[in-house]
DNA sequence: TTTCGCACTCTTAACGAGAGAGTGCTGAAT
DNA sequence: ATTCAGCACTCTCTCGTTAAGAGTGCGAAA
């Protein structure tokens, strides 16, 4: 049964009704009754007709009862059905927006910027923020660079996709020279800038045959050097990056403050393989894309919701983003809390371009 | 009254069976009463003199007792008399060292060394590891060099301390060319390499002004490069680094395990600051030192202990690493993990010097 | 000095009663 | 057909009570 089974077979009063449970409940968090909301409710209806509609929803699947005299609560098909049809997305007021704003500010660190977003996120929902970078499989190599430290160490600086930086250290079979190393540098920079990285570890062999020919030598020792600089790559693990914040504003929501359910939480987002899992899920997705207690299909997620949406440079996705509370949360502030910092996140990284 | 007035006055017999009284309550966490403690104890002693004794440990404010019938449990003050006079520390096996030994492979990237020490330290203990790396004040600077972005933008990579690696990335006026940058840090190289951090920024403006004099195009552009590299700088927190591990390990401890004393517990270790206070205090000890409950002065770890050791490369303190747990916690194994792994760390610092 | 015996305290678990909340169903009113 | 009042029923929660268990402290005896 698809949500849309279900919307077009309930009356309107139905839904009316439903919606209000729904908000009531994440508003108080207990289980609403039927007295509750035949007060609540601006159609004057009494608890017994309330109940007789409760009892049907109750069939479609959508609310659930924790026991016989508790309340109804929403099932995660309920929230599913709320979010999509029913939820009116209220506009965030201009101060809000301007806090965002503000937070976002550009700067001139990659990583810095991702964890302020990030942490902005948490703060301004009060759930645990999360923004993902995914390693680009299109890494177009700019710059090479090589500097001599003690032993026979080297130090080999790569600048990637015009951004980012990354250093690693080589082990080398001799002492090499800052001069050696500048003409190597100078070499590959010709032969290498603006080539993808996998096309550069694919080809230095051969062009290490080339070399050899002619018997150059500051051109061997720059193939050395980059055989041994790529050759680490290639063992690096290809991780993408994820900056978490606010996880412990987590350890407020009554659904999940045992202790044990809290630990396997909180093992979930230091692992960060699931997480990431489910974000690469919404990389795809057009806007934002929110999944409800169980459909992320990790367990641990149970009473979770995860709000994301892509963020994108000149309409190229980038990354991911999004909020992780509980499924009772406040889905008509979070939601567009998140899409405009997607938004704002995205021109914020075409400024600094 | 310092821990040697208590155990001079105390006999001989008082402090066994103090210190079985600890072991027994590490080891199972519930207060222990006369009647277990006189089966347990190799000196036959019937319950009531056991409480006598027991009685006086109370007044010298070495245990301490929930209620009136609940057995007694060790005070911080008693805890710290024990592991000051009574603990005896056992050996690691071989086969232990092994796992730490590997697990401390110098690999070439300095971070990831440090994060799998803590991990390690929080595996290992199955308690929460931590690993600091304080930013030096000595910084020798000993590599500088620029690389052209797009946009105005220039990366500044600083090698620093022959290990440690910086980028900034900073806005220029004006479009440089490579090789204007080239020179640019070419000259720097010359007069600053080998220099501190401190030093260089101290001396940047007096270098401008002879530059002036001089008017040398290239020297121009170096120091203004500089002077942008430079005062980012100074606007930089100077914040060390820090790296945790294991600290979910720390829900299952029972003293913790409400959840807003579990949710004070993580802020703290989230902002880091208070952390390394506490660890920075660790720095100046020599080898093992122990904050017991409430002497770490941070009231968030109240239950907790914190065993520390400084690492050190050729006498020169680098830095503290250590294992955050409960006041109940196994010294006599924690204790020569954490000083076996901190002289681990300091010669794997050793070889890839 | 050590030990035995005993009265006493405090915690914990178990049980039951009563209140409160909410339901489902039935039958009457609209 | 809907709606709704009434009512019996179920389930949870909170108390107070009780009884068991653990452990203490103290005085008197060994």
């Amino acid at each position: 049964m698809s949500p849309e089974t279900n919307s077009s077979q309930l009356s309107e009063r139905s839904l009316y009704l439903f919606k209000t449970l729904v908000e009531h409940f994440i508003q108080d968090g207990a289980p609403v009754g039927s007295r509750t909301l035949s007060k609540d409710l601006s159609l004057n209806l009494s608890p017994a007709t309330i109940r007789n509609v409760m009892a049907d929803l109750e069939d479609f699947g959508l609310l659930d009862s924790p026991h016989t005299s508790a309340g109804r609560v929403p099932t995660a098909k309920g929230y599913r059905l709320f979010v999509d049809s029913l939820l009116r997305v209220n506009d965030l007021n201009s101060i809000e927006v301007e806090k965002i704003a503000k937070e976002l500010d550009p700067g001139n660190d990659f990583k810095s910027l991702m964890q302020r977003t990030s942490s902005m996120l948490s703060d301004i929902t009060q759930l645990a923020g999360v923004v993902m970078l995914p390693r680009t499989e299109q890494s177009k190599l700019q710059h090479i660079e090589f500097v001599v430290l003690s032993g026979n160490r080297v130090l080999v600086i790569l600048v990637v996709n015009d951004r980012e930086v990354q250093n690693r250290i080589i082990n080398t079979s001799r002492t090499y020279s800052a001069s050696e190393l500048q003409e190597a540098s100078n070499y590959l920079n010709d032969i290498f800038a603006g080539k993808d990285l996998t096309y550069v570890r694919a080809n230095i062999l051969d062009e290490l045959e080339k070399t050899k020919e002619q018997l150059s030598q500051s051109m061997q020792t720059a193939m050395e050097m980059a055989q041994l600089a790529f050759d680490y790559e290639k063992s690096k693990v290809n991780s993408d990056e994820l900056f978490f914040s606010g996880e412990t504003n987590l350890m407020d929501i009554a659904e999940l403050c045992e202790v044990d359910k809290l630990k396997k939480l909180f093992n979930t987002f230091n692992q960060k393989r699931d997480i990431l899992h489910l974000l690469e899920q919404a990389i795809s997705a057009d806007g934002i894309q929110i999944f409800i207690g169980e459909e992320s299909g990790h367990d641990v997620l149970d009473n979770c919701s995860v709000v994301t949406s892509p963020y994108e440079v000149d309409g190229k996705i980038l990354g991911v983003l999004g909020v992780i509370g509980p499924t009772r949360m406040h889905y008509e502030r979070v939601i567009p809390i998140v899409d405009i910092t997607a938004k704002m996140l995205g021109s914020a990284l075409n400024l600094n371009n």
